[in-house]
DNA sequence: TTTTTAGTTTAAGGTTGCTTAAAATCGCTT
DNA sequence: AAGCGATTTTAAGCAACCTTAAACTAAAAA
C-alpha cells in the first residue's frame, strides 16, 4: 500500500461521502490534483487488485477491500488531528497537513497506543467521526446542514468540514467552532446567505459557499 | 528532500560516528541494504547539490548543508523515539522502527511541539544524545564502552545502542535498561567477553559483540 | 439520426530510485 | 613493475507514478 493507494481510495471514500453521488474520473482527478490521465491508470491497476470497481468510461465505486483500506486511513486521519489538537495543542489550521501525511506511516499499533491515549474518541476535532476497527461509523444522529435550521431557531455548531487552509481560516475570522451555539436570523433565498447571531449578540452574514460547510444540531 | 536522500545523509552522520572511520561507499550500501551501484548514483546527485563531498573512489563526507539536514533527521527520530516510549508507552523494542518512518515526514513545527511536551530532553530512551536545533549535540562525558570499565569495578547502563530488533531483544533478555547498576566481575581476553554482575547479584557473560554496544559511567 | 462536446482512455515520454552485470580503478603483494 | 583482488563506476534496464497530447466514447444537442 503506497502513499498514492492510500490517497485515492480514501478520497474515493470522502468524495463519495462529501456529494452522495458517483465519483467520476475528472472529479478524483481534481481533488488528488493530479492528470486525469493518472486516474485511469491507478484505476485500473487497483481494479485488477480487487480494490476498486473500474468499468471504462463509468464511476469509481470501492470494493469491500478497497473501502476497509479507505476507512483505515481515514481513522489514521481522524486520530491524528484529535491527537496533535488536543494533546500537543496544535493550531486546528495546521492539524490537517499534518495528519495528511502521518496518516500514511503509521502502524495499527501505534495508532492503537494513541487510540488509548485519547480514551477511544468518536470525534475528530472538526466533528467528523472516527470509524472504528471494524470501519463502524459512529452516528452523527441529528447532525444538520446549518441551511436546515429554521430562523429564529438556536442550534450547536458539530462539525466544520475542513475543506482547505482558507475555509479554515474564515472560521478563524468569525470565530466559528465546534460547540459554540448559533441563532440563525434570517435566510436569504435570493443568494443562499445566512445571517447568524453568535454568544454575545455578534452578527454574521455567511455566504452559501461557506454555510454549505457548517453542520449542527437543532437545540 | 526525500525518504531516500535523508536516509542516506543521515547514515553517512551515523556511520562515522559510530565506527570513527571513513565512510565507504560499500560500508554505507550494506547500511541502507541497497547496492553499491545505488550508493554511486545518489552520492553523485547530493555532491551536485553541495550536500556532500564527492570524488570517485574516495571515501563519502557529508558539507556542512548535509550535516545540517542529518542532524535534524536524526534529532526528529530520537525525539520520535523518546515520545513513543515516555508518552505512548510503546515497547522499547518497537520505537525504533516507527521513528524510522516517521522522522520523514515530521514538519519542524510539530516536531517542537513534541519537544516541549517532553521537557527539552536530552537523550532518547537508548542514552543517545538529542542534537539540539542548532546542531548542538549534549555532551556524554563520562560515558565509555563496558569495556573500558575495570574488573571489580561497578557502574551505571547509560546508553544501549540499537542495531536491530535482535540486539533490543538480547537486551531485554538479560535485563540490560538504561540506568541500571553493574559490576563488572572478569574480561575475558580470550574473545573479548565480559562477566558482569547484575543488581541482586545475577552474574552474567556477555559476548564482545553485545558489549560493543554498552556504554556507561563509572561509578 | 447525425453532430457536437465533455469526459475518458491510450500512447509516448520523463523522473526517481532501485537492480544486475560489465568495465574501470585503486592499492597491495609479489 | 606487474599482477591481483577488492572496490567502485558505468551501463542498461525496470517499476511506480506522474505528465501532455492524441484518439476514442458516450450521451446530449441539433
Ligand atoms: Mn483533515
Ligand atoms: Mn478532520
Ligand atoms: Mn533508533
Ligand atoms: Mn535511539
Amino acid at each position: 500500500m503506497s502513499v498514492s493507494v492510500d490517497n485515492f481510495l480514501k478520497n474515493v471514500y470522502l468524495l463519495n461521502q462529501e456529494t452522495g453521488s458517483p465519483v467520476t474520473s475528472s472529479h478524483l482527478a481534481g481533488r488528488l490534483e493530479i492528470s486525469v490521465a493518472a486516474v485511469t491508470d491507478m484505476a485500473r491497476k487497483l481494479g485488477a487488485q480487487g480494490l476498486l470497481d473500474y468499468r471504462p468510461y463509468k464511476a469509481l465505486t470501492l470494493m469491500p477491500a478497497g473501502k476497509e483500506v479507505a476507512l483505515k486511513i481515514v481513522r489514521k486521519h481522524r486520530l491524528w488531528e484529535l491527537f496533535l489538537y488536543e494533546v500537543l495543542k496544535m493550531d486546528l489550521m495546521s492539524v490537517h497537513e499534518e495528519a495528511e501525511k502521518l496518516e500514511h506511516h503509521t502502524s495499527d499499533d501505534l495508532m492503537e497506543h494513541i487510540n488509548r491515549f485519547l480514551g477511544h474518541p468518536d470525534f475528530d476535532p472538526h466533528g467528523d467521526p472516527i470509524p472504528g476497527i471494524g470501519g463502524r461509523i459512529p452516528s452523527e444522529k441529528g447532525v444538520v446542514l446549518l441551511r436546515e435550521i429554521g430562523e429564529e431557531e438556536a442550534c450547536i455548531v458539530a462539525k466544520l468540514r475542513y475543506r482547505n487552509a482558507e475555509t479554515s481560516e474564515m472560521y478563524d475570522r468569525f470565530g466559528l467552532k465546534k460547540g459554540i451555539r448559533l441563532k440563525v436570523v434570517r435566510m436569504f433565498p435570493f443568494d443562499g446567505s445566512i445571517e447568524v447571531e453568535f454568544p454575545g449578540g455578534r452578527e454574521v452574514v455567511l455566504s452559501e459557499k461557506l454555510a454549505q460547510n457548517i453542520f449542527c444540531i437543532k437545540q
